[in-house]
DNA sequence: TGATAAATTGATATTGAATATCAAAATCAA
DNA sequence: TTGATTTTGATATTCAATATCAATTTATCA
């Protein structure tokens, strides 16, 4: 599988932002886009040091934050105090469903839900702009 | 008003658990009562130190950690990265809708919404142990 | 009541994730 | 290639939260 469309995200917002090409981000977002779990910094950090051990933790916090601003990721802070960072890049909007032994995550969707919250801020008299959403539960494996 | 219900609450804790009676401990179960909004654990610290000022904020940590564990308090981990705590004691399951711009809080539930949510959980083999939903948007005052 | 064991406190040190600083290196436009 | 600008990696710093530890307080029981 080749990454060429969210190449061309990240080569955008760099060009748009004046920023320059870096052999560093590139190897980072390879890396990023590779990864099929929902990484910590710290576990991308590792990754990214096995192929390139110069590398710095600094970098690895800088590059993320861009990663998010140009729309291929989204930072996820969990229940338990962890931050992790999805691809966003082509996913809808999704909740999530965590195994809270395996720590395995499902995206999930249900139009319901949204419809009921977009109801219930209504009542409130808000006007609803986002909302996160985290289950927590035992999957079928660890059953 | 009066706290005597959840004071019982927090003794009996912390005679089932053979920990000892403390004046700091009392002082802090006071205020946090007495608190209508969701506090971090640094507002609670200053707004107990004005009352006690040689109180320190290790105490403040601890004494929180205990009223969690007793079921006065449930720990709240928030989209913007903060903490608070709030008031878990015959306040039964909710979810928060939050304003951006004030930081209001409103405590909402949604029968609706929550079988749909144990429906979601089914479908994708998972047993469902908990939630949390956080609806973020702009109440009617600051629209 | 007083002695004793155990828990609690406050000050301080430490942790861990994330950010700030800064000199050296890399990038890019002309 | 030069020179301006950005990026990097090392390091220091921040901040919330926890750990440590001697001194104090509490509870128990003789």
């Amino acid at each position: 599988m080749t990454y060429r469309n969210e190449l061309k995200v990240f080569e955008n917002y760099i060009r748009n932002k004046n920023l320059k090409h870096s052999e560093q981000r590139i190897q980072i977002l390879g890396i990023f886009l590779k990864s099929e779990r929902h990484l910590t910094a710290d576990e991308l950090y590792r990754t990214v040091k096995k192929k390139n051990p110069s590398i710095g933790s600094a970098t690895i916090y800088r590059t993320i934050k861009l990663f998010c601003e140009s729309g291929l990721c989204r930072k996820l802070k969990l229940e338990d105090g962890t931050t992790r960072y999805e691809h966003l890049y082509e996913h809808e909007h999704h909740d999530h469903l965590i195994c809270m032994k395996c720590g395995k995550f499902v995206e999930v969707i249900s139009p319901g839900i949204e419809k009921l919250q977009e109801k219930l801020a209504i009542e409130k008299g808000f006007l609803l702009k986002r909302h996160r959403l985290e289950m927590q539960g035992i999957c079928k494996k660890c059953r």
